[in-house]
DNA sequence: CCGCATTTCCAAAGCGCTTTGACACACCAA
DNA sequence: TTGGTGTGTCAAAGCGCTTTGGAAATGCGG
C-alpha cells in the first residue's frame, strides 16, 4: 500500500493524505482523523527512500567503525557506545547505519556516505592522536560529533568526551595516597588520543609530587587481556618492581590480575589495580563491593550524549559546534591497598 | 554534482551515462571511457536514495538488535558478528543499518523495516527457543538468515549456527575422560535457544555414560562475569561438590576463575573448566596455549557466512532456504586435568 | 447578497536515478 | 536500391513521496 492507493482509497488527493500523515495544519480534523483510522487499518508507511529523496534528508546517521588493518581488532567499548546512541536516534525516529571499514581506507567511507547523501550526520569513533577525519568531514560539509577528542585539531568541533587526564591524575593521586611509589601504567595504543591524555594526567599527578614515570613501567598497547597479562608478568620480577598498576580498561585488567596470581601475589595486598571502567553491559566490574579500583564512565550515556549533541546540530542552521566533558567516578573496589612496607 | 549535472557538461543524455557507469553493454567503449573519467574527476557518486527509488531496491541490509528489556544488556558477541558481516557486505557494495530495540517491540522494528522498505534483506540475532520472529518476516516476504536456530520452529528457512549440542558433548566426553563425574554446568540464559541446546549436549553426553546432570549443578543465567563468579562460587560449599565446570562463554568463564581462586582452589589441578570461547577479537583465550580449554568457534566467521547466504538469498528468486552448520574445535588449555582423587 | 479572509483541499512539479521504447546511423547482403 | 542487423544514443516515463501555488468552499461582517 503506498500513498497513491491510500488516497485514491479515501477519495482524497496525495497531498491531503500526505499532510494529514504529517502534522501539517492546513488539514481539518475530521479528514486527520479519517486518513490516520485508514493508515493504520492498511498498515500504511511512507517509503522512505522516497520520502528521503523529496526532503533531501535521510533520517539516519552514520557511524564509521574503524577495523585496525593490523589487528582485525573490533572495539569492544563501541557495541554499548551505539546501544546509547541507537536509544536516542530510535526515540526521534532516526536510524542508524554502520559501516565496518579497516582503517586504510576510512576516507573513502566517509567520502561515499558525504557524497551519496545516505545520511544526515556523522559520529566518529576512536580519534587517533593525529586525526584526520575531522578537517575531511568539515571540508565535506556533513553535521558531526567526535567521540572523544583530537589533540592536534585547531579549529572547533563538536565532541563528547571523558575528562581521562583527571580521572587518571585522581587515580594516580589515590595510589600515592596509599603510600605507592613505583607506579606502573598499562595503557592503551598511544596514537589514540584518550590514550595519550590518560598518561598526560599519569604523569602530572606524579610531577605534582616531585615523581616522575619509570620508562620501564610504562606499557602501551591494544587493550585486551593478553597485553595486560603480559605488561604485568615482565614486571614484578623488575628490581624495583611496581607495586601498582594502572590500568586503561576492565580487559586489560583481568590480564594483569591473571599475571598477579599466577606470580602467587595477592591484588589488594600485594599489588595495587586501579582500572578504568567503561560501565560495558556484558562485564561489570563486580555487583556490590567492585573487584577493581576504578575510574568509571559510562560509555554508553556517551553514546546518548553524543547522539543527541548530533540531532541538535542537525537541526541547527548555524551548526555551533558544542562540548561535553564527562567526569568518571573514582569507585573503590577491593583491588586497592597501602603499599606493602619495603623492609 | 549529480548525474544531469554530469550528463550536460559531456554533452551526453542522462541514460548513456548511467548506462556507461553501471556496466550495460550498449555503450561504445569511447564514452564509458570518457563518462568515467569526468565522473572521477568530478568526484561523482550517485544518490543512494534516488537509485534506490528507481531499482526498488535498497542495497541495505537490517540488524535488529533487541536489548532485554529487563537486564539492558548488550550481547557481547554482537560487535564481532558484525564485523565478519560488515566485511562481507562492504566487498559487495551493500550498507548495514542497525536497530537497537528493548525486546518488547522488536516486530514493530522488523514490520517497519520491512514496510517502509528500508532494507532487502535481515539478520535475525538471538534466536529464542519460542521464536516468533521467523513467521512475522517470512508473512512480509523478507529475506532472511538467523544466525542461530530455532527449534520450536517447523518450517524451513535459512540460518548459521555452530554445533552446539556437539560441542558441549565433546566437552562433556573430556571431562568424563579426565574422570570427572561431578560436572557443574554454567549456562547462558535458557531461552535462548543455543543454550537449550548445550544443555541437551551436556545431558545427552552424560547419559550415554548412564550418568544423569545433578540439578543442583546447573546454573542459566546472563552470560556476563558476575553470574559466572556467583555460580561458581556457591559450589565448592556444596557436598558433593563439583569437580569440574563447563561454562557458556569465556567472560562467564572469566568469573568462574575468580570464584575458583578466591577459594584457594588451583584451575586446572582442584577444578577443570572448559568454556565456549566466540574469539571475540578483544578477548583471546590467551596466547600460545590457551588459558581455558575451550570449544571454540569464531563468531566473526559466522557472520561472514551468514552475510554471504543473505546476500545469495537476496539475489536467488526461488530463496530456497539454506543452512550451514559449523563445528567447534576443542582447544585443549591448561584449565582441565584429571579429577581429584577421592581418597 | 456581496466582498474578503480563512479554511480545506488539489493538481502538478519536483527530488535524482533507472529503464523502456524508439530513433538515427552505419554496414552489409541481396 | 532495398531491407535487415547491429550499434550507440536519447527522450520520457516512472519510482513514492513532499511541497508549491492555486482553487474551491466556507464563514462572516456589512
Amino acid at each position: 500500500m503506498n500513498l497513491k492507493q491510500l488516497a485514491e482509497s479515501l477519495g482524497l488527493s496525495q497531498t491531503t493524505v500526505s499532510r494529514a500523515l504529517n502534522g501539517y495544519p492546513e488539514v481539518s480534523e475530521a479528514t486527520r482523523q479519517r486518513v490516520e483510522e485508514a493508515a493504520a487499518r492498511h498498515n500504511y508507511r511512507p517509503n522512505l527512500r522516497a520520502r528521503g529523496l523529496a526532503t533531501g534528508r535521510s533520517n539516519m546517521i552514520g557511524h564509521v567503525i574503524p577495523i585496525s588493518t593490523t589487528h582485525e581488532m573490533m572495539n569492544p567499548v563501541f557495541s554499548d557506545f551505539i546501544a546509547g546512541a541507537g536509544e536516542t536516534y530510535s526515540n526521534s525516529g532516526y536510524d542508524m547505519t554502520l559501516s565496518i571499514v579497516p582503517d586504510d581506507v576510512e576516507d573513502k567511507a566517509y567520502r561515499s556516505l558525504a557524497q551519496r547523501k545516505s545520511v544526515d550526520g556523522i559520529v566518529i569513533h576512536c580519534p587517533r592522536a593525529d586525526e584526520r577525519r575531522i578537517e575531511l568531514l568539515e571540508s565535506l560539509g556533513m553535521p558531526f560529533v567526535v567521540h572523544g577528542r583530537a589533540s592536534a585539531e585547531d579549529r572547533d568541533y563538536s565532541w563528547v568526551d571523558v575528562n581521562n587526564r583527571r580521572a587518571f591524575a585522581r587515580a594516580t593521586e589515590l595510589l600515592l595516597d596509599l603510600g605507592h611509589r613505583r607506579i606502573a601504567l598499562v595503557n592503551g595504543l598511544e596514537d589514540m588520543d584518550f590514550a595519550m591524555r590518560r598518561r598526560q594526567g599519569f604523569e602530572k599527578a606524579l610531577a605534582d609530587r616531585g615523581l616522575t614515570a619509570n620508562p620501564a613501567w610504562i606499557r602501551s598497547d591494544e587493550m585486551t587481556e593478553h597485553p595486560g597479562y603480559a605488561s604485568a608478568r615482565a614486571m614484578p620480577a623488575m628490581t624495583p618492581a611496581p607495586t601498582a598498576f594502572l590500568v586503561s580498561s576492565l580487559i586489560s585488567a583481568i590480564g594483569v590480575r591473571r599475571a598477579i596470581e599466577e606470580a602467587g601475589l595477592k591484588m589488594g595486598r600485594d599489588v595495587s589495580v586501579i582500572t578504568h571502567d567503561d560501565e560495558l553491559s556484558y562485564l561489570g566490574n563486580g555487583r556490590d563491593v567492585p573487584i577493581f579500583t576504578a575510574t568509571r564512565s559510562s560509555v554508553r550515556e556517551a553514546g546518548r550524549i553524543a547522539a543527541a549533541m548530533l540531532l541538535d546540530l542537525i537541526d541547527d542552521p548555524d551548526r555551533t559546534p558544542r562540548h561535553r566533558l564527562l567526569e568518571a567516578e573514582l569507585m573503590l573496589g577491593s583491588s586497592t591497598g597501602p603499599a606493602p612496607d619495603e623492609s
